[in-house]
DNA sequence: CCTATAATAGTAATCATTACTGTTTTGATA
DNA sequence: TATCAAAACAGTAATGATTACTATTATAGG
């Protein structure tokens, strides 16, 4: 399997370039809707192909939570995710040390490549309307 | 919003009975193809609506992971998950102590109600034959 | 038994995502 | 700068998991 040579393109520059801009963590449809301001006949499939490409590179994260779309994240460090389960929100959140503390209690066979914590719950600005 | 009288059904049960005899966390389509050795015309669309019912009454839990289907599982205490990236195998991890410490580390506005771990990466079994 | 309604089987529809196809763009080389 | 293979594209069709719909059947209270 040879690794294929990566030609630029100015579509994918505009859809990273537009992720980075965001920390709400939209989804490929949000995404596009973006992109198409100035790319206008940009089409849905490569904006899916440049974010699966671009997860494989490393350069963003792919985010997938139940019963929705997936959502892309270009922060790339380790860090965990809460979700709005009344309005879907998703936001980051900082767990130090945390993180390296949970593996010690685990005892997993195999090799371990990533972890994903995520916790579901009520925002506070949902939780302030009802 | 009145809530709706749970009137038995040999179907759910037979959902339910099933899916206890598993810890391999079944998607719908393999709980389907094993209750109709029971139920020859049971339809994929009750398995569905009875495992989101079960999953509402908090008598199973449902996991959804990136790229797949979504799978289920019986054990609602908490625990977290391991997935194989190479084979799509889900085995459960115990993480004693160390889930109540993550929250200490963390300051989340608004309320948790759950928290979700998944570890991914590659199993004994697919690491041996590589 | 009667009746209201929950639950069902079977099928159609939805929706996010991926695959396909013919055309355009890129970049290495002459 | 002209040539050429391969990467990337736009536009559209296909896929696959899940949900919605409809007419029928099963359940349980009076």
């Amino acid at each position: 399997m040879e690794a294929t040579k990566l030609k630029k393109s100015k579509q994918r520059d505009a859809i990273l370039s537009f992720l980075k801009t965001r920390k709400d963590h939209p989804t490929a449809d949000t995404i596009y809707e973006n992109v198409r301001q100035d790319i206008p006949n940009i089409s849905l499939g490569t904006v899916y192909r440049n974010l699966a490409l671009l997860t494989e590179l490393g350069e963003i994260k792919k985010l997938s939570f139940d019963g929705s779309s997936d959502r892309y994240d270009p922060e790339t460090s380790p860090h965990c995710h809460f979700r709005c389960r009344n309005c879907g929100k998703v936001m980051d959140v900082e767990v130090d040390g945390a993180m390296e503390d949970i593996l010690s209690h685990t005892n997993i066979p195999g090799q371990i490549d990533e972890q994903i914590t995520v916790f579901i719950g009520t925002c506070e600005q949902c939780m302030d309307k009802y």
